[in-house]
RNA sequence: GCCCCCAUAGCUCAGGGGAUAGAGCAUCGGUUUCCUAAACCGUGUGCGCAGGUUCGAAUCCUGCUGGGGGCACCA
């Protein structure tokens, strides 16, 4: 029996009550929660809603807790129906309507954990969306990641998802970009503000060998052959590393083809027919105070060039226009203060941004280098990158430490306990419990034992002992804890829950012995916790997979 | 000045209004003739301060203190 089935059997308890007068109608209402008690000895659940239901029907919760538990007792799978504290019921199910949870994991595979909470909402995910003109460093790759299993988890709970990286490669920052590379190839001086750091002399020294008449072209067209190919080959070389890093964009979005495509000049007029743009000071505003906003914005400047605020107005206007419900923004601390004004663009583009825009802000990423804070700057070229990071300690253990933090807190990544104590990481802790079931499954087969489809059939009754109804009781807990990392956009619940649940399953295995040994022959009770490992492992394997971490079958 | 985020064990952090606030690391000790010991078991004076909301607050609200970040016709 799942939670989601007992808190409809409760459900019915208590139309039941009502029905027969003992509660008023409008208890109907209210939805019934089912939770596990963090206390073991207060059974497999508990509910809290004889307390929620006191206030309307006018009586004690313990009084309304009586009712419901004589009536939550002939349902057949509950075994035990309690009044606990305040009015708490403390639920103890049948061992064999627990155990049965791992048949039917078994029987979903992989699609267990899955539903359709989001019901289709189509939902563009921008992340990342660094400007080409560099490397993709330790603050990106937390978006990275966070940002590829946020996308997952959406999925999973029923999203259409569509990962988007926005290329800022129009507007002055490519201009010193290529300015640098010319620098580094002509041997001229750096220019201010300009880049600095080896890639750039790499990019130069690619950029020459490619083009061997380099030396004798003018200098504008050195410079412009600089811009397109130094573009070209850093965009690459971010893409490569993001595939590397398993989060794979389903669009590369191009601001300059934004711009070429007139896209720009057709949100100006989305926003001027919608009646929120002036025109003072030889520019062209956007009256994004009507909507909360702290000061108007430009959109042209009075020089007639377009600010970078109207390729955003664009942007947004073109991925509503795409189809999109719902846009996600995942963007660093230190632009928070975008969030008004991204808002107020929606609303000034006639959208309800509650619904259409979602901004969540990553606080950023510290590190530290023993007791050293390691500071980033790109243009410096002190970078720890997004490739540094893997090197040092592989994808899965980055992508890992990086999500199963919540991104609202400032994460602090200390490189050398990362390096030097790679085996304390969490992930490895989650891996072994894979890769210890994918063990002893894979021994089970070789023995020859037909758990599956043998003469022995699967019998949940005998899951009796404290650590398999513990384990059960986690796998069961598995969708709802998918469904609430998509609702409160928090993918590191995933992570925290898969640590758990590891746990439950180290001490069950323990505890309980699988396998037959050597010279004895399978029983009823090897193939039902044979049952209850395959789940483990579903449920394992789909939550890393939410998180883009790899499930080995061997460690 | 205005805005955002944060404050929980020695350290890094979990904890969607519920019962005795939890992990990992660090410390010290224990467990394997038996399925993967990357495991398991034991070892703890902790929710920054003050109010409020209610049957009940680490959780929600207000104020304060302390830390991080942000405020351009920049990109």
């Amino acid at each position: 029996m799942t939670p989601e089935e007992l808190a409809s059997a409760i459900q019915g308890q208590v139309a039941a009550a009502v029905q027969a007068g003992v509660l008023p109608q409008s208890c109907m209402a209210t939805q019934v929660s089912v939770e596990r008690p963090k206390n073991r000895e207060h059974g497999d659940w508990a509910t809290n809603i004889a307390m929620v239901l006191a206030k309307s029907a006018a009586k004690p919760p313990r009084e309304v807790a009586q009712d419901l538990t004589t009536r939550l007792l002939t349902i057949p799978e509950i075994t035990k129906a309690e009044i606990a504290g305040p009015g708490f019921i403390n639920i103890t199910l049948d061992s064999a309507a627990t155990g049965l949870i791992a048949i039917s994991i078994i029987q979903s595979g992989s699609n267990y954990g899955k539903s359709n909470q989001l019901n289709g909402e189509t939902i563009n995910v921008e992340f990342i969306s660094a400007n080409p003109t560099g490397p993709l460093h330790l603050g990106h790759t937390r978006w990275a990641a966070v940002g590829d299993a946020m996308a997952r988890v959406l999925a999973a709970a029923g999203g259409k998802v569509s990962r988007e990286f926005y290329i800022n490669d129009r507007g002055v920052q490519m201009q010193k970009f290529a300015a640098s590379i010319h620098a580094a190839a002509t041997g001229l001086p750096v220019p201010e503000d300009g880049y600095l750091g080896e890639y750039i002399t790499d990019l130069a020294n690619q950029i020459k060998a490619k083009a061997p008449n380099f030396e004798s072209l003018t200098p504008e067209d050195q410079l412009s052959i600089c811009l397109e190919q130094g573009y070209a080959l850093q965009l690459a070389i971010q893409q490569e590393s993001l595939i590397e890093f398993g989060t794979v964009f389903d669009t590369w979005y191009s601001e300059a083809k934004m711009h070429a495509d007139n896209k720009v000049v057709h949100a100006l007029e989305v926003l001027e027919k919608h009646g929120h743009v002036d025109r003072k000071d030889g520019a062209i505003w956007l009256r994004t105070t009507d909507f909360g906003d702290d000061k108007d914005r430009v959109l042209v400047k009075s020089d007639g060039e377009y600010t970078y605020f109207a390729s955003d107005c664009a942007y947004y206007i073109d991925k509503r226009e795409r189809g999109f419900d719902r846009c996600f923004y995942l963007l660093g601390a230190d632009h928070h203060g975008y969030v008004n004004r991204l808002r107020a663009v929606a609303a000034c583009a006639g959208d309800n941004p509650d619904k259409s825009i979602e901004v969540l802000i990553g606080q950023l990423v510290k590190i530290m280098r023993g007791d050293q804070e390691v500071k980033l700057s790109k243009r410096a070229g002190d970078l720890i990158l997004l490739t540094d990071l893997v090197a040092e300690v592989g994808v899965d253990a980055a992508r890992y430490s990086l999500i199963r933090y919540p991104v609202d807190t400032p994460l602090t990544l200390d490189l050398d306990l990362l390096v030097s104590r790679t085996n304390d990481n969490p992930v490895y802790y989650v891996q072994y419990a894979h890769a210890r079931i994918s063990a002893l499954l894979r021994t089970a087969s070789e023995l020859g034992h037909d758990w599956q489809n043998g003469n022995l059939e699967f019998d949940p009754g005998l899951l009796v002992t404290e650590s398999e109804a513990i384990l059960l009781g986690k796998l069961a807990g598995y969708p709802r804890i998918v469904g609430s990392a998509a609702e409160l956009r928090e993918p590191h619940r995933v992570a925290r829950y898969l640590e758990d649940l590891a746990n439950s399953y180290h001490k069950f295995y323990d505890a309980c012995r699988v396998l037959p040994a050597a010279t004895e022959e399978l029983t009823s009770l090897n193939v039902a916790r044979l049952h209850v490992c395959a789940a483990t492992r579903i449920v394992i394997s789909n939550g890393l997979d939410l998180l883009g971490v790899s499930a080995p079958q061997r460690m």
